[in-house]
DNA sequence: TTGTAGGCGTTATCAG
DNA sequence: CTGATAACGCCTACAA
């Protein structure tokens, strides 16, 4: 390859290689329908010069931009990191690449940014979540691409979804907590619906069962750990038994082990923790926390499935579950 | 907004408005330049239709893609999220959307990725870190467009760069733990040229005052908890007076301190302990780890206006410094 | 302040 | 298997 200027384009090749345009663009996308040894010529062409294709052109023309949008509320969190980053490789693999929005927990920051991601044409677009408003609903049935939502379960998805339902992530968390002999429960979640979802469904199963959820804080999304330490702080002063704490996640529950600690409460004997999201923090700490685990890497690639299957002209499922597990470790 | 088919286009909002298309294309970009009737009546059909502006196809024209590409080898660790975070929220106000690009840490990944991203026409592209392979180096010369790289610096940077030096952090670092009495070290790190810089810095640092690194620890990039606490557990075998740990990460700096009580052995009393990054783990945990801390946000927004004022045709600097500094704490 | 003409670089389509 | 032609939807450049 040689030093080439930035504006070698497709003509460029096609006279060098003695080939009309068109038969460069084969070569690049239909290998299949040009003779060897032309192709050959062609690809020793795009060698020489350095041609890269312009993708926009390319886009413009075919009405396929091989853009996919992503848009999650953060990626300073595990939860949606660890699936952006399994979501963005296997489309690359297939020759998409990823355009990121980033929509903050705040109402509203979805709609601007899905339409303005609309506006680049992606083959596809993939969101956090199935609550959206209808705006954006609106937005996303006009564009008519394929959609898929992730990190929850819903039985009318936009389009396509990937994920699980969170009320019964709560309700197996009471389910093993009681199996445990907890019947006294609390709760710690950040301020979003997910974990709202999660928080609900341990409630109504520990309600439903006779036990008391004495004790509920919220904190602004997204959870942290030192939200986790701040609230058992809180907590502490309120509850003078031993209760069993289910965190909106692992953060949140690592945060609960730390601050329980520090005041020299038994763990898991005083203060029983339980945790989800299965982040790396929880196997690492000492004790271990028990969780629910979710793979948020098998949620990303599932939805380029998903993506991929559709655009592929192949019908695949409208939905489809990531099971989640709860991992029993030491601290529940 | 009625419920517009996919295909509205300029052409549909001009006619609608009575105007041609250019001056919607006008109300859109340079409002300044239309009468305000003309503009009033001319977004009141864009809204009664619908229209999203085809970016591409502006893109293509105007030779602007309003796209910037930002390449580092993962989002799943705290480092880069937090700069991407906020690169793409200062871009995304700006009206650029982020292609990310996600290389690993295996040689050669970028090469391949910034090819493929280059052909998106961006208007500029961010890369981790400063060590480019020629291939790659030779992409972005003959692409034109500006460069930032991050998270790093050095004397010749491929266009712009914004971070620091990390041998310096490594000096800084013995700096401290020496004033503090230490004299025996060990290093706790990733496989990845940074941390390595990191690593000799403080080596070097601690043999020029006459102390010594009893232990070196490498392990696979990213770093993680668990390989803090493996690391501790392994050194352990063959250390048995106190030392100080230098981790290339507060990650493996956490690990370092949960192996360490688990193993009853004192923090910082027997192992001192010294992180990178300040995640919000270091200060959450108990006791709380000193470390080296790094805005990796604010490398993100600078990235991001370097980037910015370069676009707008303004000539910033090529070298930005976002300093850090050593936040003591109680693991050493 | 607004309009007209032409082209951005590629690919769909149809013809050979 | 290869080529010629005509879009794709918008914006730059110039004209009115």
């Amino acid at each position: 390859m040689s030093t080439a200027r930035s504006t070698v384009k497709i003509t460029d090749v096609a006279a060098l290689a003695g080939v009309a345009p068109m038969t460069v663009s084969r070569v690049l996308n239909n290998p299949g329908q040009v003779a060897t040894a032309t192709a050959l010529r062609v690809r020793a062409a795009i060698e020489q010069l350095g041609y890269v294709p312009n993708l926009i052109a390319g886009g413009l023309s075919s009405r396929r931009s091989r853009i996919v949008a992503a848009i999650v509320p953060t990626i300073a969190t595990p939860v949606f990191a660890t699936s952006i980053q399994a979501f963005t490789d296997a489309l690359g693999h297939a020759g998409y690449h990823v355009v990121l929005g980033l929509s903050g927990y705040a109402p509203g920051g979805e709609d601007a940014l899905v339409a303005a991601v609309l506006g680049r044409q992606p083959d596809g677009i993939m969101l956090a979540g199935a609550q959206h408003s209808p705006a954006v609903r609106l937005r996303l049935a006009t564009s008519g691409i394929p959609v898929v939502e992730i990190w929850d379960m819903v039985d009318d998805p936009a389009d396509m979804i990937v994920g699980f339902d969170h009320a019964s992530v709560g309700a197996a968390a009471a389910g093993y907590l009681r199996a445990k002999g907890h019947r006294r429960f609390a709760t710690i979640g950040a301020d979003d619906p997910r974990a709202a979802a999660r928080r609900h469904g341990l409630a109504d199963a520990v309600r439903a069962g006779g036990g008391a959820v004495l004790f509920d804080t919220i904190m602004p999304a997204p959870a942290s750990i030192q939200g986790g330490r701040d609230a058992v702080a809180a907590a502490m002063r309120h509850l003078h038994q031993p209760v069993a704490v289910f965190c909106s996640s692992d953060l949140v529950a690592a945060g609960a082990v730390i601050e329980a600690q520090a005041r020299g409460l038994a763990v898991p004997g005083q203060l029983a923790v339980c945790g989800f999201g299965d982040f790396e923090i929880s196997a690492a700490m000492n004790p271990p926390i028990t969780t629910v685990a979710v793979d948020g890497a098998e949620i990303g690639r599932a939805a380029a499935d998903c993506l991929l299957k559709r655009l592929g002209g192949v019908a695949g499922p409208r939905r489809v579950i990531v099971p989640f597990r709860i991992v029993e470790r030491g601290s529940a």
